[in-house]
DNA sequence: CCCCTGACTAGAA
DNA sequence: TTTCTAGCCAGGG
């Protein structure tokens, strides 16, 4: 019954990956679960099925949060002690240069 | 099978 | 800098 596609399975598993204080782009969990394009595709899922996920450390490319949680995102970041600065989290992912 | 929606992204104005 | 548009992906009707 639980008909999940591999998609939704491999996302999960990214998600669950991250760990407190650590963050995502939505961009970045789609490319390491294997859909460099599925950006879109993982909002969408946690929209569906956010539970027992860690939604909150997923963010938007340039930094901002999601909009209809925005403001329990920016406690719940807070609390894993990352710096929202006007509502925007960075990505804690390593960059190609380091900045 | 076709059409629409959405917790997205990159590029143009 | 901000705002708008086109493109992409999966799910639901």
């Amino acid at each position: 019954m639980n008909a999940e596609s591999e998609f939704e399975r491999r996302v999960k598993r990214v998600l669950k990956g991250l760990e407190p204080g650590e963050v995502a782009t939505y961009g970045e969990v789609a490319e390491e679960a294997g859909y460099p394009r599925g950006a879109r595709a993982v909002g969408n899922l946690l929209k569906r099925s956010s539970d027992g996920l860690p939604w909150w450390r997923v963010v938007r490319a340039d930094g901002s949060l999601a909009a209809p949680h925005s403001r329990e995102q920016r406690e719940l970041l807070e609390s894993e002690g990352i710096r929202v600065g006007d509502a925007r989290a960075f990505s804690t992912r390593p960059r190609g240069n380091g900045i």
